[in-house]
RNA sequence: GGGCCCUUCGUCUAUCGGUUAGGACGCCUGGUUUUCAACCAGGAAAGAGGGGUUCGACUCCCCUAGGGCCUGCCA
């Protein structure tokens, strides 16, 4: 049997990490065992659904390196769904009901409020034609609900082990709206039927869904997928994620220029028993995956974790790789300029920081101006090399007395304005003599 | 209110009754770089609290505290 999984985001927002790493568990799951992913355009509310976040969906996903082996719109599959509603219905296993949004509300918070389970009473199961037509005679449209079994539904989770849902406390799940929208539950399971999918991986907020789409499932003729619910993300602080970070989105980290590999490798190795370390390829992740390694808490999603993963990327990226950016962030100073400095990125934008001191104009900083300007007289002239910084630190040295940390650090300072940066051997070629000379007399240049 | 899940170094976690409680990231120290950063090495650092069960509990059971999810005509 093929394995086929499925990512089935709504088209109603960008993807966020959430949703990135729902993505990332299916993907890695199928990578690993030669299986295929299928795109799932969760369309059905048309009202809420945009072409312009299905797009951005695609474009965040390449973004990502994931690559869907098929694809489909629930949109376009009305027809079938109507006919699986219609099999139900014959089936007595979908009924009319005729509450209003706000009698049921209404009933839950008076039930929750007397300590009883807010679960729906089937009291439409108890109406007669003649109810239903005086109701339909009322204007009164019919919402249709699935009639659970009453049993146990049980599974065995891919991530937590043996399941066993009651839908005896659970309410009908409501499958057809009002507006006779089709909500997520039935055109899941048909699609998740008619696709052939083999696992469904998602997060555990879906784990009393599982129990009510396994009857559908079954009441359909359908083969029961395998089901894997791995925990949710919480805030660096363990706390629900925050508003700000749950919806943290593919575009945004983009924008702010972390790689893709990053952002994969911290969601893929987060709440699970591997270190979470950067690793370069998809396929190295989808090597490591494994339902066994994701832990039962919680995952802390920590935005400075991911920059620190993301500098490990970032600090291993190749010339050829980046050099495309580079120019568009107006950066590209060459491969010499990128492997002198790459080693201090945390994201790849700060390399703007360093084409300026290549580049200027720079602020130098000068603390002592007499030995700055005893420095620029030893400046070597014509073109500096690799050998070119020892040469000229020796002169000074040799001029001065000054040694180590004395020595170099006013240097660095004159002549890159910052006390940290990459390596002065590398980057003094790159300034060259006249900037030097210039930054060295406290010139902005 | 009910149901499900969780709680080990700062963080993510390993341990499936007997371990010097292991690793990774961070931190500290050292090395390298005649500077900082980067890099490399070493080190410090942990079982929420209380009851049981047991020769023995991080591990099994109960309670308490804390956290997450579900309980929608959202997905």
């Amino acid at each position: 049997m093929s394995i086929r999984l499925r990512f089935a985001p709504s088209p109603t927002g960008r993807i966020h990490v959430g949703n990135v790493r729902t993505a990332l568990m299916n993907w890695l799951f199928a990578l690993r065992q030669g299986g295929q992913v299928l795109l799932r355009i969760d369309d059905t509310d048309i009202a809420r659904s945009t072409k312009e976040y299905e797009q951005s969906i695609e474009d965040d996903l390449k973004w990502l390196g994931l690559p869907w082996h098929d694809r489909t719109n629930q949109s376009a599959r009305f027809d079938v769904y109507e006919k699986a509603a219609d099999k139900l219905k014959a089936a007595g296993l979908l009924y009319p009901c005729y509450e209003t949004e706000d009698e049921l509300d209404r009933r839950r918070k008076i039930a929750q409020a007397t300590g009883k389970p807010p679960v729906y009473d089937r009291a439409a199961l108890k109406l007669t034609d003649a109810d239903r037509a005086s109701l339909e005679a009322e204007g009164r449209k019919a919402h249709w609900r699935f009639k659970l079994s009453g049993a146990r539904k049980d599974w065995v989770d891919l991530v937590r082990g043996p399941q066993s849902i009651d839908t005896a406390s659970l309410s009908d799940p409501v499958l057809i709206r009002e507006d006779g929208a089709f909500l997520y539950t039935l055109p899941s399971v048909v699609d998740d039927i008619d696709f052939k999918i083999t696992h469904i991986v998602r997060g555990e907020d879906h784990v009393t869904n599982s129990g009510v789409q396994i009857e559908i499932f079954e009441a359909l003729g359908g083969d029961v997928p395998a089901f894997g619910h791995f925990p949710l993300l919480v805030g660096a602080d363990g706390g629900a994620l925050s508003k700000r970070l749950g919806s943290l989105g593919v575009g945004e980290l983009a924008a702010e220029g972390y790689e893709p590999m990053a952002v994969l490798s911290h969601l893929a190795k987060i709440g699970t028993s591997d270190p979470v370390e950067a690793r370069l390829t998809i396929d190295q992740l989808a090597e490591e995956f494994a339902f066994e390694k994701i832990g039962r808490a919680p995952a802390r999603f920590d935005p400075e974790e991911l920059k620190r993963v993301n500098a490990a990327v970032v600090h291993q990226l190749g010339y050829d790789a980046v050099k495309d950016r580079l120019a568009a962030l107006g950066a590209d100073k060459g491969e010499a300029f990128w492997m002198a400095v790459r080693a201090n990125l945390a994201l790849l934008p700060d390399v703007k920081e360093y084409a300026q001191i290549v580049d200027g104009p720079i602020t130098p900083v000068i603390a002592d101006a007499s030995f700055a300007a005893a420095a620029a007289e030893l400046l070597p002239s014509g073109a500096y090399d690799a050998a070119s910084w020892q040469a000229f630190t020796n002169a000074v040295k040799e001029k001065t007395g000054a040694k180590g940390k004395a020595l170099f650090m006013p240097l660095r300072q004159a002549l890159t304005g910052m006390d940290h940066g990459p390596e002065m051997a590398a980057l003094f070629p790159l300034i060259g003599e006249e900037r030097a000379r210039k930054r060295l007399m406290g010139e902005a240049a």
